[in-house]
DNA sequence: GTCTATAGGCCGATAGAC
DNA sequence: GTCTATCGGCCTATAGAC
């Protein structure tokens, strides 16, 4: 995993440019950055990739892989029950995110600023068309809309990596409580969500 | 409310730099725009805030106590009972989010980015050491961190607002619709909160 | 207080040598 | 493929007239 060594020069200018996006949002990133950051000279960028707006679609393709990827054979498993999606989302998830802990953030704020670049890029179909989850929530709680439960689900896991930075700056905890913290919510999160949507 | 005639040119510049910068961010923001949105010259915006920099710091000041203004009262109040605040809050805090729909994702976002100019201005004390709320939880479930709680509380009202675009822009919901949900949320959050809580 | 005009710096992109 | 050097435009901030 060495970037100066076994590494493409293309890929070493996508991995530097996946990390300073995500710190900093399109806007707030130069161009210059990534290229030192990769340790190459900024025209090479260009070269590769064009533009500063194709070099963020790439690495935004890749982060909704990321996000996306690794849900979908879970929410679309025939075979699986409601309750045994939850425990695998839940813990693919937090998997997912310990890994990744401002991709969410990034890839929310993002899709807010500029919606339609980013929004056709997401498995809509997979997610909610096709989904079992989708149907085997209706038929659990069929009063409700099933999107009361996947928010809840999604929010309890993703929301308290979108606020880490505030727990750290407020020292409020440090790196190690938070990742205890997160790793309590991993048991957690599936006890209640199975609790609200038996309730 | 009519921004043209009673209200000073530089509130008409505050306005103008709330909306802008909530949508945009800090660093997608130019002043330029704002000059634009105020109906006013780009000159006279540092006339009254001298740099776009300070204009910004004004205008999370002002979002920062949107956002916790209201709840301190609530959460450090002796005489209400947990559940007491936990239906108080929210209804506090969906009234102030459908009136806000981006403000949490801006100030997420724009702390993660540079985080210590802005958590410098969260009330942490009131909110966490002062607060009643705390207590109350520990009393109620000493052997889980009392943070839990509150982040499940605060995940389950603010992410829909922050997921907000993606539903809209995958025409899974439109506005009016939101709304409902939204609305359907105020009731149902306080009733799963609790159902936590006791659990 | 409010304007026009412009300075001055930054940033994305490209030309051209190797 | 990779570099250095630079263009051209944009954006913040200010000078100076009214």
């Amino acid at each position: 995993m060495d970037k100066d060594t076994d590494v493409s020069t293309e890929e070493k200018i996508l991995i530097s440019a996946s990390k300073i996006f995500t710190e900093k949002g399109f806007s707030g990133t130069r161009t210059r950055d990534i290229a030192e950051e990769a340790g190459i000279n900024l025209a090479l960028l260009n070269y590769y990739f064009r533009s500063k707006e194709k070099l963020f679609e790439q690495v935004m393709k890749v982060k909704i892989v990321l996000l996306f990827g690794k849900i979908i054979p879970i929410v679309t498993n025939e075979k699986t029950t409601l309750e045994e999606k939850i425990d695998l989302a839940s813990e693919k998830y937090f998997e997912i995110l310990s890994k990744n802990p401002n991709l969410p953030l990034f890839v929310l704020s993002e899709i807010q600023k500029k919606p339609s670049n980013i929004t056709s890029l997401i498995p809509v179909d997979k997610l909610l068309k096709t989904s079992v989850l989708m149907r085997q929530i209706q038929e659990k709680k069929p009063g409700l809309h099933p999107f009361h439960f996947i928010i809840n689900f999604l929010s309890m896991t993703v929301f308290p990596f979108a606020g880490k930075p505030i727990l750290k700056n407020l020292s409020i905890m440090n790196d190690e409580e938070f990742q205890q913290f997160v790793e309590e919510r991993k048991t957690l999160v599936p006890i209640w969500i199975k609790m609200i949507v038996n309730s």
